[in-house]
DNA sequence: CAAAAATTTGCAACCGGTTGCAAAATGTGC
DNA sequence: GCACATTTTGCAACCGGTTGCAAATTTTTG
C-alpha cells in the first residue's frame, strides 16, 4: 500500500541509501542525485516512515503530555500552548489522560512502549513523586506547575506556591481587611498545600487579624460554589483567596446568589489569571500566572535533555503579579 | 540502554521468536516457555516496542487527533472524552493543533509519517473537504462535528445543524416573540451556515414575525459580547438565538453590563449544552449536543475501520434537544 | 595529464520486532 | 511401543528505514 523508500530507489535506479540521504539533511548527496531522487519520490507520493527511522536513529519526537486536569478551562490554554509551541519545533505531543488514577507505573509503561523522547507532566495537583517514576525509567521528564523545590528531584517548572499565598495575604492585608479566610482546591494537591502554607506565614505576621481556612473538593467552579455556599451559612470572612480563580468564579457566583454584593460585602482574589477572570462580568482580582512563560520553559528544558539526558535537576520558577480588577476592595490611600 | 527482545531471549535461554510470541497474544506458546520468558522480562524489566512491532504488523495504534477549537472550553470536555475513550480501547491519540491553518495537507503528511491508524477531525469549524484529504490518502478518518450531509464523502458524526437551527427558531417563536434574531459564529463555519439555514428556513414559515441576523468572529466569549454590544446600540431584537453558548455568555454579559435584565428585556437561547451554562449564575437556557454519543460513536467508527478501509461512507446523526433554563420567557401557559 | 584529495555512492549490517515454514517435541490411539 | 496427529519451537527473512566503511567517481593540484 504504502510507498516506501525501496519503491522510490527502484524507480530512481539508485540505491536505498541514496533516498535515505536525500531525506535526512546533513547527508552527503550531490545535486544530481538529489533531484533524481525527489522527482521519483514526487511521482510516488513518497514520505518517509518517521518511526521507522526512529528505531536506527533513536529519536521518535514524540513527546508525552500527561495531565489529570481536564476539567479547569485554563488547561485548554495550557494545552493550546503545548501543542503550538512543540509543533512549531517539529515535536508531537501523544496526550495521556489519567483523569483519576495517579499511579505514574501505567504511563511509565505505554510512554516507554512509544519511545518518547520526552514527557511533560503537566499539573498541578499530582504529587512531586509521579513525574520521578519517569526519570527513574531514564525517561526526560520535565514537571510544568509542579511543587517548586529548592533541591527538586525532577525538573520543575513553574511559580512558587508558597509565595503565591504569601502574596495574596500581604494583598488582602493591605486592604485592611481584618478577617480574612483561604479557601484552597483538593487537600491532597501540591498546590494548595503550598498556597496554604504561604497564606499561613503571611498571616503569622499580624497576629492582630483573625484568619481561617477550608478546602473544596476539587479546582472546580461547582466545588467553589459549593463551598461558598456552606461557608455563607454561618459568618463569612470579609475576603477570601480562592486557590485557583474556576473556585473564585463559582465563590462569586455563590455569593451573588445570595444578594451579596463583591467587593462591598465579600471580596475575593484568585490566582491564575485565566481569560475568564478577564471577562468583564467577573472581572476578577487575581494573581497571574504566567502560563505562556512557563509553557515555553518547559519545552525548552525536555528540548535541552534529549541532548543530554542526565542534566542536573533544576528548578525554573517564575515571578507571579497581582492583577488588581474588581473584586476587592481599593487600597486604602495613604 | 533499553533492554530488547534479544536481551530477554539471551536471559531466558531461548529464541527471539519465542519472546515475541509470548508477548502478543494469540500466539502459540506453552505454559512453560512463557513463565521461563516472563521471569526474565521482569528481572531486565523489559517491556516491548510498540513502534518496532508496528513496523510488521503494520498497526501503530496511534489515532490522530486533530482540531482548530482551542478556544472553546467546551472543547477541553471534548478532548477529556475523547482521550479517555481511546485510552480505553488501547489506542493513543497523537494530538494536532491546527490553530488557524486550514490546509490538511501538512496536518496528513505528518500524520502519515507516524502511520497513524486513524485520525478524528473533531472540529464545527472546518470545511467538508478538510477529512476528505485524509480518506484520499488512504487513512481511516471521521469527521466528528462536522457538517452533516445526506450524501456524506467521508464519515461524519454530530447533529443535524440545520434542524438544531430549526429547533431553536420554534422554541423562540413557541414562546410568543415577535423579534428575532441569530447571532451566528465565523461565517465561514460550517455549522454557523446550517443553523442560520435551518433558523431562516423556520422563520419563513412565519412571515408576519421579524428576523435579522449577524456574526461574531469567532466562537468565543469576547466575540459574542462584542457583537451583543453592537447590537445594543440600536434597537435589538427581543431574542437571539446565539450560535453556541460561549456566545451566548458573552452576550449575557454585554447585557448585563448595559442594565438590561433577561429574560424580561432580551431572551436568549444557546447551542451544546457546556458544564458553563448550568452554572446558575448563569442558567442558559440552550440547545444540548449530545457529546458523549458523538465521541464514542466517532471512536466506534474509526475504530470499525481500522478492519474495514473501504467502509462506505455514513453520516451518524444524533438529536439534540432544547434544555429549558432561566434565559427564555417561559411558554404562554395554554 | 597523472596522482592525490575530496566527495559521492552502494553494500551490507543493523535497529527491535513479527511470522511462515519446517524441524523438534509432545500427545494420542491402537 | 510404534505410527501418526498436534502442538511448540527456532531459523531466517522481512518490516522501512540508517549508517560505517570501502569502492567509485569527481575535483583539485602540480
Amino acid at each position: 500500500m504504502a510507498v516506501t523508500l525501496k519503491d522510490v530507489a527502484e524507480r530512481a535506479k539508485v540505491s536505498r541509501s541514496a533516498v535515505s540521504r536525500t531525506f535526512t539533511d546533513g547527508a552527503s548527496v550531490s545535486e544530481k542525485m538529489r533531484r533524481k531522487v525527489e522527482k521519483a519520490a514526487q511521482e510516488l507520493g513518497y514520505s518517509p516512515n518517521a518511526l521507522a527511522s526512529s528505531l536506527t536513529t533513536g529519536r521518535t519526537k514524540l513527546i508525552g503530555l500527561v495531565s489529570n486536569n481536564f476539567h479547569n478551562p485554563i488547561f485548554l490554554e495550557v494545552f493550546d500552548r503545548f501543542t503550538r509551541r512543540l509543533q512549531d519545533k517539529g515535536l508531537r505531543p501523544l496526550l495521556v489522560n489519567l483523569s483519576d488514577e495517579t499511579d505514574p507505573e501505567n504511563s511509565v509503561r505505554m510512554l516507554r512502549q512509544y519511545s518518547v523522547d520526552g514527557v511533560v507532566v503537566a499539573s498541578s495537583t499530582l504529587p512531586t513523586g509521579f513525574a520521578k517514576a519517569f526519570r527513574d525509567a531514564g525517561v526526560p521528564v520535565v514537571h510544568s506547575f509542579g511543587r517548586a523545590s529548592s533541591s527538586p528531584q525532577v525538573h520543575v517548572v513553574g511559580i512558587d506556591n508558597v509565595e503565591s499565598g504569601r502574596m495574596a495575604a500581604q494583598t488582602l492585608v493591605a486592604r485592611g481587611y481584618t478577617e480574612v479566610a483561604f479557601m484552597g482546591g483538593p487537600q491532597n494537591a501540591t498546590s494548595t498545600q503550598d498556597r496554604f502554607e504561604g497564606f499561613c506565614a503571611e498571616m503569622a505576621k499580624h497576629p492582630d487579624l483573625k484568619h481561617s481556612h477550608s478546602f473544596a473538593d476539587a479546582y472546580s467552579f461547582e466545588a467553589g460554589r459549593k463551598e461558598m455556599l456552606r461557608l455563607l451559612e454561618h459568618k463569612p470572612a470579609q475576603a477570601y483567596f480562592c486557590g485557583d480563580d474556576v473556585l473564585s468564579l463559582g465563590a462569586l457566583s455563590a455569593i451573588k446568589d445570595r444578594g451579596l454584593k463583591v467587593p462591598e460585602d465579600i471580596g475575593i482574589i484568585g490566582l491564575n489569571d485565566m481569560e475568564m477572570a478577564r471577562w468583564e462580568s467577573n472581572s476578577l482580582t487575581t494573581i497571574h500566572q504566567p502560563i505562556e512563560q512557563i509553557v515555553n520553559s518547559s519545552i525548552e528544558l525536555v528540548v535541552a535533555m534529549l541532548d543530554e539526558p542526565d542534566r542536573y535537576p533544576e528548578a525554573r520558577i517564575f515571578p507571579c503579579r497581582v492583577v488588581e480588577r474588581s473584586t476587592l476592595r481599593p487600597l486604602p490611600s495613604s
